[in-house]
DNA sequence: TTGAAAGCGCTAACAT
DNA sequence: ATGTTAGCGCTTTCAA
């Protein structure tokens, strides 16, 4: 363990001030003899001199540190988001402090503030799902801290903030039409009802279902809590139904699903067709591929740092601008999980 | 977005001095009259203030932040681990700023000077499994830092630092063992050779193997990279041994060569019987559930948690002892992939 | 019971 | 071409 050396160190030792030695070592736009500016140099490198961010913060104003609040970052669509996040940000030569709320609303509203109160200069807040649509607690917090934000793939209605996130109900409307157009009738659905997600892809679901003039019914809406377990029991169910196709509107609840099936004997598309929601890694394994809706999380990430940046800019600028909300489409991608009924 | 409340701000609105006012809200023993204390707290609440942690770390030399190097947050492993780190670093008043080295053993060394220059009071760092055992780059830059840190799961020989990990070696062996005791001597061994991990599972199969007296067959150790893919390509060449048994030796190994193993209708444990890694999420799926050598994760976070912060500690109080390193062990977990061959 | 003053390490005006 | 001064927001002696 080293000892920390400063500014006044390095001017002490070179014989020149503090002043002189910061603006050599920041490369700022300065006339200092070139003969100093190499000794300054020297002797920064030669005494491992790394300069004290706290510090120039305190000065500055800025941390170049930037917040993520997640709700779990096990999981691999928010671990793949903070990585990317993390990136950019880097690139832009920021941290990225990444917190975790455990998808437990109260949290949200606190890492807001201990976030800013470490000084971000900026936020990316993915809330808790199960926060209602109009959290207070969180919306209340975002609305006072003193640095912009961007709210990431959950959204809270009526804040008028920056907000990135894909659209939800499209994706319910994309997989069950998929599944309509392919012949089938009697199309399931899996979901997490709890979660506001769960409840937007639901309402896509059912649009689909009165475009193509199908009655929707009641007993083949399967409601399911978060894990693969809680899918692989809510399952069951679907055995005593006749659906010859199921729409599993996340990836664990499609694992879970699958997991049942294959327990059960059966197989995909030959006795049940499958459409499957985000894709994890995991997935890669299923004989045959699963058709699913894709989310690009390259794309939510670079429209939220593109969001929060430019922000940034506009506020050392001078003026800022209204706030935007961005919704990304998610895809359909053609596995080979869906049985075509012949008509 | 509010503006910025400063202690000067209470003060002078109360009509008392800063100094009064820190006084109060960081409950110091101190006194101040009832009367004061209770208008200081009115107006820091009305006013929302919250505490300016970079003015405090500034002086304080602490900043209640630690910092986390991980190769990839991607992986189930490290995002686990990460989760645990931060909930331990909250739980005792710190915040955790996690960076990702996209196992780059040249941005680890980067990333532990940007920490220490954030003024991170302490760090964990899992080096990037490519560094090699001596990696100078890393070493000297750790060497260097003013802050106390503790080398995780990946650990670099011949630096004298705290260290958790668990015994490769061991879990190697256990895996290996597991096997030969269930009668199998065709013993295949899928590794990524390029990982200083996989190579010392690799010399705990060697060596359960001598144990059982049984001679070593080049032919039966294959080399795969890190993903998925890799190791469903280096599973082919399975088919041209007579082995009855594979050790899969990461968990990514485990699932490419289930992948291959199914893609070629063969069963698990019926015609192959299979020992796996650090069982993912993943493979919650697998009918038959996996055998497989475990890490618990918790075990490990927490050590680092312990060791951390009793430097931390040591280091405030005057003075700090010698670098400690433990070694944890991994337990094997049995599931129904491997066969029992009758002797 | 309370306040003034100094200073953490750095940067930014403003001298010289 | 280089130095001085002031101050970011806070804590911490020390004095009143």
């Amino acid at each position: 363990m080293a000892a920390k050396v400063t500014l006044k160190d390095i001017a002490r030792e070179v014989g020149l001030s503090p002043t002189a030695v910061s603006l050599v070592l920041n490369d700022r736009p300065c006339k200092i003899s070139e003969e100093s500016r190499r000794r300054i140099k020297e002797v920064a490198r030669r005494k491992r001199y790394v300069p004290n961010q706290i510090a120039r913060s305190l000065v500055t104003q800025r941390s170049q540190t930037i917040g993520l609040v997640v709700p779990n970052i096990e999981s691999r669509f928010f671990s793949s988001l903070a990585r990317r996040l993390e990136l950019g940000c880097r690139e832009r030569g920021c941290a990225l402090l990444i917190t975790n709320s455990d998808d437990a609303p109260g949290n949200d509203a606190e890492l807001v503030r201990l976030l800013t109160a470490r000084g971000a200069d900026g936020l990316f807040v993915v809330a808790s799902d199960e926060a209602s649509p109009a959290d207070h607690g969180l919306a209340a917090t975002l609305s006072q801290i003193p640095v912009p934000y961007v709210m990431v793939d959950r959204v809270v209605a009526g804040l008028p903030c920056d907000k990135v996130s894909f659209n939800n109900e499209q994706g319910g409307y994309l997989a069950c039409r998929h599944l309509l157009e392919a012949g089938h009738r009697r199309v399931a659905c899996i979901v997490n009802i709890v979660s506001q997600t769960g409840r937007e892809r639901l309402s896509g679901y059912l649009r689909a279902l009165r475009e193509f003039g199908v009655e929707p019914d009641p007993d083949l809406v399967l409601t399911s809590a978060y894990y693969i377990e809680d899918a692989y029991e809510a399952s069951k169910a679907l055995f005593s139904t006749d659906a010859t196709a199921v729409f599993a509107s996340s990836d664990n609840i499609a694992l879970g699903l699958l997991k049942r099936l294959y327990a059960r004997g059966l197989r995909v598309p030959r006795d049940v067709s499958v459409v499957s929601y985000d894709n994890s890694a995991a997935d890669v394994l299923f004989e045959p591929t699963l058709t699913s809706i894709e989310q690009n999380v390259s794309e939510l990430a670079d429209a939220a740092l593109d969001l929060l940046f430019r922000r940034l800019d506009e506020e050392s600028a001078g003026e800022l601008g209204a706030p935007e909300e961005r919704v990304l489409e998610p895809r359909l991608v053609a596995g080979e999980s869906v049985r075509q009924l012949s008509a």
